[in-house]
DNA sequence: AACCTGCTCAACCGCAACGTC
DNA sequence: AGACGTTGCGGTTGAGCAGGT
């Protein structure tokens, strides 16, 4: 239908996705939903759709147009952010290919790491009694595979699967096989997986406070409070060494996925 | 009041993936 | 297999607005 206007189908669909559709939270952006924006930024770059999907209610266009506006300009200014990385928003460029591939490398790295220490605490609970099994505190679910194993970073596997397919990739760890091997390990570990998308927005799997829109105070507030907060973004993959995510043993990205606790905590307190 | 500048955000555009015939 | 239409996505544009001069 086109309702007296120049609209094509396209447009309709693009209006009721963005716009009109009821579901469609508007207001200002929460310093919650940023910190989940600015984290997200890191892992999965622009693809807003996935960011989306993390943040109920948020269209990928308006997530799109408060990172180009808001969050960007703040994270250039703070040089939090590098230009050179701004441009590889891009897909040619030489700078954009080598940023990627250490975005890559660091990702298996920290992969890696936490099968292997998933791995390891598997073993520990196979040598042990059932009593030792019992007394023992429940192993943390850990939070690096959980994020790896949701959308977010099967975005991030196809967004760097290398075209063609001719080669594995090193991303060729499928979400169904890291899935399964997973549950094989731990099947807790397997049923942790639905529940990582309230983990990375941090919403505690309730939606997401409503905003007040009768006043802008709040985005006042969220401006003073995470101005700070964005050096955040250091620990979770904007920084000068890219992404500086996995370099640190205690301080970086890879302890803050150690545990949701860790997660969580590290979080708040970079916020307040 | 008129003009300029910067900002915001809905809408547009082009492309790729997908589904159907 | 391939032509065609649809859908989803990310980058970009431009109208409207607010604030400053």
């Amino acid at each position: 239908m086109k309702a007296g206007l120049l609209r094509c189908g396209k447009s309709c669909r693009l209006r009721w996705t963005n716009y009109l559709r009821p579901d469609i939270k508007r207001g200002p952006f929460t310093p919650d939903e940023q910190k989940s924006i600015i984290q997200l930024h890191a892992i999965v770059g622009n693809k807003w759709s996935t960011i989306a999907a993390q943040l109920p209610g948020r269209t990928d266009n308006e997530i799109k147009n408060f990172w180009n506006t808001h969050l960007k300009k703040r994270l250039l200014r703070m040089g939090l952010l590098h230009p050179d990385d701004v441009s590889s928003a891009s897909p040619s460029g030489a700078s954009a290919s080598a940023s990627a591939s250490r975005h890559m490398a660091q990702w298996e790295s920290a992969r890696l790491e936490a099968e292997a220490r998933l791995s390891r605490e598997s073993s520990l609970f196979a040598h042990s009694s059932a009593a030792q099994v019992a007394a023992a505190p429940k192993p943390e679910p850990d939070f690096f595979l959980r994020i790896w194993n949701s959308e977010v970073g099967d975005a991030f596997r196809t967004k760097n699967a290398a075209p063609g397919g001719e080669s594995p990739s090193p991303y060729s760890f499928s979400t169904r096989q890291s899935a399964a091997t997973k549950a094989e390990a731990s099947p807790a570990a397997a049923r942790e997986e639905t529940e990582t998308k309230s983990c990375v927005t941090g919403g505690g799997g309730g939606p997401p406070a409503v905003m007040d829109d009768s006043s802008g105070s709040n985005e006042v507030a969220a401006e003073d409070a995470s101005e700070e907060s964005y050096q955040l973004y250091l620990d979770f993959g904007g920084g000068d060494d890219e992404l500086g995510l996995f370099s640190g043993q205690l301080g970086g990205f890879s302890s803050l996925f150690c545990s949701d606790l860790n997660a969580e905590a590290s979080l708040d307190s970079a916020f307040k």
